[in-house]
RNA sequence: GAUCUCGUAGCUCAGUUGGAUAGAGCGACAGCCUUCUAAGCUGUAGGUCAUUGGUUCGAAUCCAAUCGGGAUCACCA
């Protein structure tokens, strides 16, 4: 009759369960995707529900025979987890033990990391951010690092060795086009002369450069060339190439441009970064990886694995994987998006020896990396499976696409300033934070604000694209990280009100419904983690945490702990909100936000 | 044109991989602050799950077709 810590939840617990009776009562194996196990509707008595439809079908027998056997089977040998059964049409509805509940509550209450899976040693790599040196970060990126500092989190969380990168796409054709612009029209001016951030001072260049492409293209569409014509005819263009063979030469000069504009924007994206808080194990440039892809190709084009064409360009025959022809060097010898990420695949692996390579990629990329990981598979490397895209929609605005050139873009440093703003203004007008000094006001109003940004961005499945409308600031109320926070916070005060030691017998304890409810719902915190990790999906945890603090207030707004009737349900109550609070607390940190002890 | 993807309440999204009468938040409306934080709680209204057909005990979920949005098919990254 003693609960026994293995993190192995009731749903599970249950499957196995029924599996052992079906092998010994019908001497027939059966696996968990037999059949299936869910939480009983609200309207049914119960807590688990089986649903026997295709048990029936799979033992030749009849609905009321398996559900007998079944239930005298469950009460018999699981008598410490099973209380009762019932069956409704094909579903048999199975009831929880209160002593397995409550001793699952005494035992793991003060396990501040229930359900925290062991160290395995197997290895993760999670490739996240990858800014380009041409543009300031904006929405579209902030879901990328909270997508890919979350999933690396809920990767720990599960026992993995994790290992974080980014990669700087740091050169080429558009890095050249704001290194023109502003030798163009730049004036030998630095940010600190406009007093801009450095991301943004040669993001500006860049746009910079597309307008004056833009007009330079309409042009010559006058003369009636085709757009594309237009493209290969434009000065702007053919000058933008020859800066990139330059740069691929080592041109000194150009080298030297090149050096001082990102080192402008790394310092903007540090600042940007640090305030996201967003960290990598390490760095890899584009500029540095390069060079391995191009020798990968020649290593290809010897082994016969890929093909030159007439004018010196390299391909890969993808024909039969469904795909077309895919090029890999341009007849100039200068290598592509793709030359350089076979460089860096292998790179990483020789830096970490992973066993699984995770890029957090737009979706628009589908393709590319459906590519890459072909032609490591040509190329025969080891790792070549181990790539995975964790691919994710874009953020559009209601109107549709973000796009720079048209100033249709969310800015993650005014967003950020923006949130921190609203989440001041609240605190504020709550007057609950009257104690704070300017300091602590500004630390909680950021903590609040990166919490609402985070949580907003992450609560949606990460493949769907979404749309946020710039009109309707985000919300702080409701399905939000600040729910979360303020639940937390109204937590630590319960707990720091109760400073006076109990001593109560807890087997008179009876929970409530809800409270039971709640119980259940903690008990399924390692199903969700699994879950989320198999499908690299941080919403299943955001919904989660939304779940827990959403049962806790409903319960406690009407059920005072402090005042409850006896001690010993005091007692029970102040350890089923502490058992929340670690929840939480361990939820919001997957989720890479803070949860504050007063707000 | 080809491939992929999405279509659920006025809006933004869930829907436990095929299970019981489709759920949240926002917005709207009606209540609740002398008792642990009202960034909260309780209730009401709001749905032909794009459409049509199929598969079966059972479909928002699987299959087909149609309509509608998006992405990709670049010597851009």
């Amino acid at each position: 009759m003693s609960y026994k810590p293995t993190h192995s939840y009731l749903k599970k617990r249950i499957s196995l369960f029924i599996i052992d009776i079906i092998a010994s009562a019908y001497n027939t194996i059966v696996t968990e995707k037999d059949f299936i196990v869910n939480t009983t509707k609200p309207e049914f008595t119960g807590d688990y529900t089986v649903v026997l439809f295709s048990l029936t079908k799979k033992l030749n027998t009849n609905i009321k025979d398996l559900a007998t056997n079944l239930g005298e089977h469950l009460l018999q040998n699981y008598s410490d987890v099973i209380a009762s059964h019932n069956l409704t049409g094909a579903f048999l509805n199975i009831s929880i033990t209160e002593s397995h509940l409550l001793n699952f509550l005494n035992v793991e209450y003060a396990n501040s990391t229930y359900s925290k899976k062991p160290f395995h040693g197997k290895k993760v790599m999670v490739e996240y951010s990858s800014p380009n040196t041409n543009k300031p970060l904006h929405l579209g990126h902030l879901r990328n690092n909270f997508l890919g500092y979350s999933i690396a989190e809920i990767y720990k969380w599960n026992g993995y060795d994790v290992f974080t990168s980014c990669i700087v796409n740091d050169r080429g054709m558009h890095i050249c086009k704001s290194m023109l612009a502003w030798q163009k029209w730049g004036n030998g001016k630095t940010p600190s002369d406009t007093n801009q951030k450095g991301d943004h001072f040669v993001g500006d260049y860049y746009v910079l450069f597309a307008s004056a492409l833009k007009q330079e293209i309409a042009e010559l569409q006058q003369h009636g060339l085709t757009e594309k014509e237009a493209e290969q005819k434009s000065l702007l263009m053919q000058e933008v190439q020859k800066m990139l063979v330059l740069w691929e030469q080592g041109d000194a000069g150009i080298m030297q441009l090149w050096n001082m504009m990102n080192g402008w924007v790394y310092e903007g994206f540090d600042f940007t970064y640090k305030k996201i808080g967003t960290t990598f194990d390490r760095t890899y440039y584009e500029s540095k990886t390069y060079l391995l892809g191009k020798k990968f190709v020649e290593d290809g084009l010897q082994e016969k694995k890929f093909f030159k064409k007439e004018d010196h360009s390299v391909w890969t025959d993808l024909t039969k994987y469904g795909l077309d022809e895919k090029l890999l060097l341009r007849k100039d010898g200068t290598s592509v998006y793709i030359t350089q990420d076979l460089g860096l695949a292998e790179n990483k692996f020789n830096d970490f020896a992973y066993n699984t390579s995770i890029y957090v990629v737009g979706d628009e990329q589908n393709y590319h990396f459906q590519v890459l990981k072909i032609i490591l598979q040509q190329l025969e490397k080891p790792y070549a499976n181990g790539v995975y895209h964790l691919s994710y929609g874009m953020v559009e605005l209601p109107s549709g696409k973000m796009k720079s050139r048209e100033g249709t873009v969310v800015d993650a440093d005014d967003l950020i300033a923006e949130m921190t703003t609203i989440a001041k203004q609240h605190s504020i007008e709550l007057g609950k934070i009257d104690a704070f000094n300017e300091e602590q006001l500004e630390r909680l109003s950021f903590t609040i604000g990166m919490a609402a940004l985070k949580f907003y961005l992450l609560r949606v499945d990460p493949k769907k694209k979404m749309i946020f409308n710039p009109e309707e600031s985000i919300d702080f109320h409701g399905f939000t990280g600040p729910f979360i926070q303020y639940t937390y916070a109204r937590i630590c005060s319960i707990i720091d009100k109760n400073n006076a030691p109990i001593t109560a017998d807890e087997n008179t304890v009876f929970l409530s419904s809800l409270e039971k409810e709640l119980l259940l719902e903690i008990d399924l915190m390692p199903h969700i983690f699994e879950q989320s990790l198999a499908e690299n999906n941080p919403s299943l945890v955001a919904v989660y945490a939304y779940t827990v603090a959403k049962k806790f207030n409903a319960f406690y707004a009407q059920h005072p702990i402090l005042q409850a009737e006896n001690e010993a349900i005091k007692k029970m109550r102040l350890r089923l909100a502490t058992f929340v609070s670690y929840v939480l607390k361990n939820c919001a940190h997957a989720l890479g936000f803070e949860l504050p002890e007063k707000m």
